[in-house]
DNA sequence: GATGAATGAGGCTTCATTCAT
DNA sequence: TATGAATGAAGCCTCATTCAT
């Protein structure tokens, strides 16, 4: 049973650590993030560096490891509740602001994941938080037809999908300019500057609109 | 007026140096791919490298202005004809395979653009793609509008976000595993590999029981 | 009077330290060998190292140390007995398979440090064995003239000096592919593996027709 | 036929490289020679060294090779001749000397080679040197024999051996203090410092006592 | 005395870019 | 203009050694 030395550390040292280097990875992106870099933005030195993780690969996987984990428990929580499909939404929407201002470092290292140049991590981190948002958005969905929340004759993957499609754009759009340029030019032609709350509300209509 | 010497190339070599180009940038990545390969693989030497383009970065550029090209280009064929919006958007979906098996090289590219750590390009390239496709987009729901075509009730804005949105994830899923993982997900549930026209049979089914 | 506290540690213990160091010497050679190799292979944390040893180096000289002492003790054992010169050389020849068996390491470090990049080394080691391995045989050859068992004409130092050389490469050849290789080229050139008794017979020939 | 860029170099410089390379490896051995050393002594850059040889190891192989030439050039060289034994292998005696002298470090390298730790590069390297030499010492033998020159009843392989053999840590003790005191111990007791053309004279002792 | 975490200099190698031919 | 050799800064990583516990 050999812990590694990294494991050993008190968790919010860990977590010191991580949160620092997904700063600079988010910034910089995996390839220019610079092992220096990392070094002195986590503050722990080179040599203990590559006592902690095997690699900087090592370290990566790490770091987005703990941005599934924050994922998953962030979905955990948006999901509880006992509302209709509408609230339900609403607050789910009103819990990614958040979550990606906090989050925002690992939530921008959660993007670049899927960008195909970083397909080399795929085999090593896990998509449970892609499988279990599908679950939850078709159970979502499902609860709502029975509660004669959604119009009917709508397939459940298709409903799901467009909610997930929706949810994962309007986080992305909160912290990359590209999408969020891109979501303003729909719905903000006029340039003015949307406000979170603002946007959840035009993803609110949208929902109604399609699926109510 | 300073033109550079790639210019003076006849169109075709320009052609095959950014096509070749393209392939290394869409396996690699623009950090990994290295000078070098890149001018192995488009068959120009180190030195002349250096003389069509200014430098890496350049290169990358001017192959992104040929990515947005070929998107314009392929976008405005698709939205030609007079047919009905479920015609058209079956057409639009079914030029996509084509495109991202033609242009792949290209498309990855298009899509690593979207990414975080490629933010350091968005200033060199314009954004006139995503404008017109929202553009289009907005008038394709108008004119099915006037048509009776889709439901009342429905903004503008909101659908057209639900198309591009779907296309987008569509050509997306034509060419990285990660998204085709997501859409397989949801609609395929059964492992069964899916072929493209299924995809686009079930995309059609979305767009119908959500817009018509 | 500083007695280190490797010293200070039952002789087994010691014993089993070293061999285990010599082990990895033996294997990768002193520049290769790494520290923490090194602890591993003799079960003592990197800290003890530290505190038995001055440092690498300390380790390797001690390590050198016990070789010459091995190769002493050998050499005294070889020596024992009143017998003619060719049963004690076919005697000597003898202890060498065994002793380059159960020393194997010892005596791949003892090779090493004939290697002009060991010289570093040299002033901290004596040089006791070499002078007595050179004492001994021409005391051998001496008392074998007395006996009438060399032909005459031949100078002590000569005869020395060839049983010396002999059976430093016969050693070599139990240890190293290299010597084996070139003794198997002169004795074996049908590429037939030649016996450690066989090769012995060979050189109790060579030493009876150049000294008989 | 891709000729590497170090090949491409004029001979003069290609022999200045690999001659100050080699005085490197042959002070401070493979492993402790650093590549920036390596770069300083040839007079070449940190980049060029790695456009001229693959590696570390390719320009250790490179100088090895090169030593391997230039052992066989001197074998040629001093195997001509139509004189009688003693005379020719006078000679190759007397050649020993400039040879270790002129090409002092290759021959240090050579010596490396035979050490345990270099095996990682015997399947990189030819051992056509040994093989002729050992060819080249029975002819000598064979011929000598026919002209009556040596004793009856030695076995050519014997007699080959032991030439080799003494030519062999001959100039190993031109070159390295180790093996010069262990010549000296045998030859010279009283500490006195040989010239090369006494450790000669005595050499030819040996010889004409053993075998003539 | 023993442990093993921490250090940081230094190792080898790559790579974008420049420059002589 | 075209070539490809040369450059050297910077990258990632290892390792002997020190030091706090």
């Amino acid at each position: 049973m050999k812990t590694s030395t990294f494991e050993k550390l008190t968790e919010d040292k860990q977590i010191a650590i991580l949160d620092a280097a997904a700063g600079v990875f988010a910034q910089k992106g995996y390839f220019q993030a610079g092992i220096l870099e990392l070094c002195t933005a986590t503050g722990i030195s080179n040599g203990a560096m590559y006592k902690y993780f095997e690699n900087k690969q090592g370290l990566y996987i790490t770091v987005a490891r703990r941005t599934m984990e924050l994922l998953q428990t962030a979905a955990n929580r948006m999901a509880a509740g006992q509302m209709n499909i509408w609230q339900r939404m609403q607050r789910i929407l009103e819990e990614v602001v958040p979550f990606t201002t906090l989050y925002r470092d690992y939530f921008i290292v959660y993007m670049d994941l899927g960008s195909p140049s970083m397909d080399i991590f795929a085999a090593e981190l896990s998509d449970d938080f892609e499988r279990q948002s599908f679950v939850f958005f078709c159970r979502l969905i499902e609860e709502a037809r029975l509660n004669g929340e959604i119009r009917p004759g709508i397939a459940t993957e298709t409903a799901a999908y467009f909610l997930d499609n929706h949810l994962m754009l309007f986080a992305f759009s909160c912290v990359s300019k590209h999408y969020d340029r891109r979501f303003h030019q729909y719905f903000a032609k006029d340039a003015e500057l949307l406000e979170s709350d603002q946007k959840i509300r035009l993803i609110m209509q949208s929902f109604r609109q399609l699926l109510g």
